[in-house]
DNA sequence: CTGGGGACGGGGCCC
DNA sequence: GGGGCCCCGTCCCCA
């Protein structure tokens, strides 16, 4: 028993022992985070305080310029941009230019500002808020460093700067004119900011707050994101500054000039995001490439002459878009061409339409497919894949019928006089363009006339008007034999024959006769296996 | 039940 | 824009 308890004593005091070193060990631990977690927090103290005093020094000097920049060729320079902003001013290169800049590379392609406004002086005053907010930026780093306030983690979250990058080289990069541009956005496309009186410091703290916090987080890695979703296009692309000239309008109007600073608030990214939306962007990109693809339409007929009944906003768009590719085509081509005489040119419409066949895939996918987009129906009525070549070979199956059943049967014969407007892909002749436009509707599959009641659409107003009975149920023509009534007057006509018995179509083989053409094709088919 | 034919409604297209 | 023709799909009747 007695060595027993020595031996529990013995094990109780190591363990005392073990557990005082722990409780030291750890004390120890506790003790060194806590002191480095101390200087890291009096350094982030520091670090505050030079920035504070940067913003104050960014405060006085910005406070310098606008005194300056308070003179009346300002305010109406940012007026005017107000004005635009609200949809008062037509689109300018002005405006766009003065948008664009969300997307570019560097502020000195977007300081066209100076020269679409046209008064150098007046701009100028614009433009000098911003060279001031850089040269106090930079400087107030500078001399944040000459404090001899090395910040480790400044130099951690700015790799640029710690790689030892001039400031002003920095600048030069892609983060700052994104940052240039925003400030800019900020103060002109706020509208109190230039009629407000100078001492209001308010929107400069907000201008000033932008900055710094753009600065601050530029190794944010949203931010980041933000510069390759503002990386713009090569410069001298045309689809960027056409997209936001559509945005912008449709932003400022429907919010008001003061939204920006509203959406941006303390995040400038928003502000950034808003203008460079990414969603919207391969919409006009998509646009201009479908217009810049369609190079088949340009062998279709206008359709825009005519004018589209269609309500429906989306088909308008494809309309036009249509419209502008086909606007490539001489509308005159046929009254120029000397088709009648040598059919030179009709001949190259012929070989092209063979490359149409030939090469389906290649040159005619994106028209095909727009007229799929246009023609629901018919996009449902067979298989999407081959809905273009089905729809193709019924155009030129039915052009081949028409061509067939033609009185002059094309351009090679008949009333040359009277049709000198030649199909482009059948060579069938007409008497008017207009004439011509619509009958090639029939090999492009266009349809431009659409049902409110239903999703036909048809090539011409007239079919529409005459299906829509359909939908009102009218039935204007009555048999004057049983009262029937019918809503067209070629039934009405056929049905006539039911009374009067007439029966035209004569059977060649066995002499039975049929009211209806088709009755007798199907009576010789399956009676006489003809065709 | 099935096939032939009539009748009807609707779309395409041209004049 | 309307008339007219062609074609097709569908329904119905009847042998």
């Amino acid at each position: 028993m007695d060595n027993g308890m020595v031996f529990h004593t013995q094990i109780a005091s190591i363990m005392e022992v073990l557990a005082n070193a722990a409780v030291a060990e750890i004390c120890k631990l506790v003790d060194d985070d806590y002191a480095v977690f101390r200087l890291e927090i009096s350094q982030s103290q520091k670090e505050n305080r030079g920035l504070r005093r940067k913003l104050q020094q960014l405060e006085l000097k910005v406070a310098r310029e606008r005194v300056l920049a308070s003179r009346p060729s300002s305010v109406k320079i940012l007026d005017r941009y107000r004005g635009m902003a609200r949809g008062e001013g037509h689109l300018t290169g002005g405006h766009r230019s003065f948008v664009k800049p969300a997307g570019h590379n560097t502020w000195r392609d977007d300081q066209p500002i100076t020269v679409d406004e046209g008064s150098g002086t007046s701009t100028q005053n614009i433009i000098m808020i911003e060279p001031a907010d850089a040269e106090a930026a930079d400087p107030g780093v500078k001399q944040e460093r000459s404090e001899g306030e090395e910040d480790p983690r400044h130099s951690r979250d700015n790799p640029t700067r710690a790689a030892g990058d001039p400031p002003v080289a920095t600048e030069d990069t892609a983060p700052a004119p994104l940052r240039s541009q925003r400030s800019i956005t900020e103060v002109s496309g706020m509208p109190n900011t230039a009629l407000k009186s100078e001492t209001d410091t308010e929107t400069l703290t907000v201008t000033h707050r932008l900055l710094h916090t753009e600065s601050d987080h530029r190794s944010d890695p949203e931010r980041q994101g933000l510069g390759r979703l503002g990386c713009p296009p090569a410069p001298g692309s045309e689809y960027l500054p056409v997209f936001h000239q559509s945005h912008r309008m449709v932003h400022t109007r429907g919010d008001g000039y003061g939204d920006e600073l509203n959406i941006g608030g303390d995040d400038p990214s928003c502000s950034y995001a808003t203008e460079m939306d990414p969603g919207n962007m391969p919409l006009g990109l998509e646009i201009q490439t479908d217009l810049s693809r369609g190079d088949w339409n340009r062998y279709s007929s206008s359709v825009h002459s005519e004018g589209c009944l269609d309500k429906k906003g989306e088909v308008i768009v494809v309309d036009e878009v249509t419209v502008k590719v086909e606007g490539d085509v001489p509308p005159t081509w046929n009254a120029e061409s000397p088709l009648v005489e040598g059919h030179s040119q009709g001949r190259d419409f012929l070989d092209y339409r063979g490359s149409l066949e030939t090469n389906l895939n290649i040159a005619t996918p994106s028209s095909l497919h727009a007229f799929r987009d246009l023609d629901p129906v018919s996009a449902s009525m067979g298989p999407s894949d081959s809905h273009g070549s089905v729809r193709f070979d019924q155009v030129f199956n039915s052009n081949d019928r028409a061509k067939a059943l033609a009185p002059g049967g094309g351009a090679t014969s008949g009333n040359v006089k009277e049709k000198r407007f030649l199909c482009m892909f059948c060579n069938k002749g007409f008497s008017c363009p207009q004439k011509v436009e619509i009958h090639q509707r029939v090999h492009t599959g266009v349809k431009c006339f659409s049902c409110t009641q239903c999703q036909m659409r048809f090539v011409q107003a007239g079919d529409l008007k005459r299906h829509q009975r359909v939908h009102t149920g009218e039935k204007p023509y009555s048999c004057p034999q049983c009262e029937k009534r019918f809503s067209r007057q070629d039934h009405l006509k056929m049905h006539m024959k039911v009374h009067t018995g007439e029966r035209p179509f004569a059977c060649t083989h066995c002499g039975k006769r049929f009211s209806e053409r088709r009755c007798l094709r199907i009576h010789q088919q399956k009676n006489h296996s003809t065709l």
